[in-house]
This record gives structure tokens, sequence and C-alpha cells, in this order.
DNA sequence: AACTATTTATAAGA
DNA sequence: TTCTTATAAATAGTT
């Protein structure tokens, strides 16, 4: 019905494609009004377009709301309520996978042990006895790296330190710097100069140092429940 | 288009309107299978005829409950939306919790501790080392139980087996019953009578205890992990 | 359900 | 987008 005859398949030019969308769509609505009107009956026609854009067409007298739920009633229920049922059946299954795991934790912490049997409990305890066996090896391997870091760090501070004590030698010398109070910052620089394994020792236990009291990487979780769970 | 122009406006004539109904309503649905092809675009088409009867079209590639999904976006409206959206979001926060628990039950089996820091790997050890106590105490319980419970049992069975005894020789001195064989039988119940502790020993290494050898009551899940975990 | 005269929709062009 | 118009398509009334 045009000046030629066309195939229907999809129109490859956009512009044409848009065009004709346009017209039809106006052609449709005009056809379901008048069926509407013709025939009294209740028409709900939503169309999107391919570039996404939304047109409607509904009965007067009705709503799109009700359309769907005649709809659903023709179907015999439903379409909600199958995706609704197996979200919630998922849900579940969440849940219950999330007890299970809660469950398994609380018993690797040594609670709840009541409804085990003897070989549970004994599995239980061997492969708790091996893991914490890594825990402890991958502990030692942490402090390890750690004290490497740490003594690299006080080398260099040795070395940076030795430079400044002899410039302030230098400088305490030459009578052109008017230095004050330089004994205390004096005897700083020799301490570190002569070793300085008492900073260290003082890194440690003063906690100045971020990744030793402080949570560090990004990785795992929090702390481990309920138990005083810090460094002993 | 047809023999004449009619009005549009109600059909009085209820054969007339069906007939119509029918005839439109086979157009329409051409038409908006057109427009789907043609323009590339997304059609859902619902109508109900005067008396009720259910139709529709719907494009390919699409749902209707999709076409209601999309309508509800393009007019920002709800309709029944909140509550879907407040499950997707618990279940995304149920999904994460599960992975929060995976992560940490992996810890507790030695796993994945890279990313743990030196206080939290010295945290979990005491935590572990403490759990894997309590684990090992109740297991001792659990044995101790047991074997009480095995004592009684055999009690029992030397008093049942002792008055069983009693009754065979009775029966063995009367010549009523004709008795074959019966020396084994004899021969096994005396064994029972004197301290039955070979059967005790039989039973704990033949697994003839369900409690023993297969799991045994509902509580807590199945075997932990992929470590060897039967009994030592 | 078919037919077909006529109306209506619309493709192409402006 | 909208208008125009030749032509295709839909369909009202009929059989």
């Amino acid at each position: 019905m045009g000046r030629g005859k066309i195939e229907i398949k999809r129109i490859e030019n956009s512009t044409n494609r848009q065009v004709t969308y346009s017209k039809r769509r106006n052609g449709i609505f005009k056809k379901a009004q008048e069926l509407t009107v013709l025939c009294d009956a209740k028409v709900s026609l939503i169309m999107f377009s391919s570039t996404g854009k939304f047109h409607e067409f509904i009965s007067p007298n009705i709503t799109t709301k009700k359309v769907y739920d005649l709809y659903q009633m023709a179907l015999g229920i439903d379409l909600w309520n199958t995706h609704y049922e197996r979200m919630q059946e998922n849900m579940r299954k969440l849940k219950e996978t999330n007890n299970r795991l809660r469950r398994e934790i609380r018993n690797r912490m040594g609670e709840d042990l009541n409804g085990l049997s003897y070989q549970q409990l004994s599995g239980l305890e061997q492969n708790m006895a091996s893991a914490v066996d890594r825990v402890r090896e991958r502990k030692y391997h942490v402090l390890k790296t750690q004290t490497q870091t740490y003594t690299k760090k006080v080398r260099n501070l040795e070395q940076i330190n030795g430079n400044l004590l002899l410039d302030y030698e230098t400088k305490y010398e030459d009578p052109q710097y008017g230095l004050v109070d330089n004994e205390g910052v004096y005897e700083s620089a020799m301490a570190l100069a002569n070793g300085a394994s008492n900073l260290y020792a003082f890194r440690l236990h003063h906690s100045h140092h971020p990744n030793l009291h402080h949570g560090g990487g990004g990785g795992g979780g929090g702390g481990y429940g309920p138990h005083g769970l810090r460094l002993a």
C-alpha cells in the first residue's frame, strides 16, 4: 500500500526505518483505537522502537496494570510469580548455605560440637591441627619477611644518619654555623650510627609501624570471632 | 476500506461485532508483526474481546514480562517493583555474606592466607589452637561416653546370655528336647558369659556399630574438606 | 470462510 | 517532521 510493494524484512537504512516506524505506529494505534470502539474490546499495545523509544496505547476505562492482571488470569496465573517463586527458592537456598557455612565456622571455633560423632570430631581435629600448622608457618614467614624489611630500613637509616653525623661534625668545626642545643641531636645521631638496634626494639615495642599494629593489606576480612584475637 | 465507509462507533449487531473483531484482530496482528520486522521494534499487543476472549501478540526474542519491566522503567513507575528490588538487594547481600564465610573457612583450613597481616595470622592461630583443644576435649568426652555405653551394653549381653546359658543347661538335662549341634551354641554362650570382652573388641574392629563408622546424629553437616578425615 | 468493491494505509518523493 | 499521491493492503458488505 504505497508507491511500491515492499518486502517485509528489516529496513537497513536507519532513517527510513525511523520514518516507517513513526508512520506505521500511527497506523497501528489508529487500528487499535478503532477496534476498541467498533468491537468494544480492551486493547493494550506497548511498543519500543529499535532506538528504545517507548509508546503505548491503552483502551479507555482500563489500565495497563489491569490488562496485566487479566493477562495473568487468562494464562492461569503467573509470569511475575514464577520469577518471584524462583527468586524465593534461590534465597532459601542461599540462607541454607549460609547457615551451613556458619555452623562449620562455629565447629572450627570449637563450638556447637554436640551434634558431631567421634569420627567427625576426630577428622575435624586432624584437619584443624594441620591447618593451624599452616597458619603458624605463614605467620613465621610474614614475621621473617617483615624483619628483613626492617633490617633493610634500619641499615638505610644508619647510612643516612651516618652521613648526617659527618655533616654535623663538619659544621660544628665551622664557626659560621651557630648551632644551639646540638648536643642532643649529636647524641641521637651517634646512637643511630652505632647500630641503631635500640631504635628497632623501640619500634617493635611501641608499635609505631603501621604494618605491625594496624590491619595492613586489603586481603582477608576482619578479626576472627568474639575471642580476643589481638596480637599476643 | 470496504464496500462502504463505516462510522467508527460501537457495532450494535453482536454477530457483526464478533466478525469485525475477528477480521480486524488479524489485521492488527499482521501490522504488529510487520512493524516488528520492518522497524526492529518490540511490540506487546494484548486484547480482550467484548466477550472476554483473550489474544496476544508479542515480538520474538522478548517476553511479556520483559515488556512490562521495560514499561515500568520507561515510566519510572513502580507498580510492583519495590518488593522485587528489595529481594534482589537481599540476595546480593546473602551472596556477599556467603563469600565472606567461605573465605573465613578457607582461612581456618590454612588456605588463602596471603592477604593476612602478621597480627591477623597470630590471632587466627591462637583462636584455632584453642578451638582444636576444645574439639579434642569433646572427642575424648564422646569416646568416654561411648565406651561407657558399650560397657553397659556388654553387661546387658552378659546378663542375657548368662540366663540363656542357664536355659540351655536346663534343657540339656531335659531329654524331651532333642538338641542337635548344641555344642557350638554352648561354647558361644559360655564365651559371652565369661566376660564377653572379645565380642566388644570384635565390634570395635569390624565396625558393626552404626555410631562408630557411619555418620550418626542429625547434627553437624558432612565431612571437613578435601583432607582425609576418616577416623585416624 | 470467500469474494470484491471500496476505503484506508503507506512508500516514496518532496 | 509533514504533505502528497500512486499504489498496496485491509476490510465491509455480500455470498
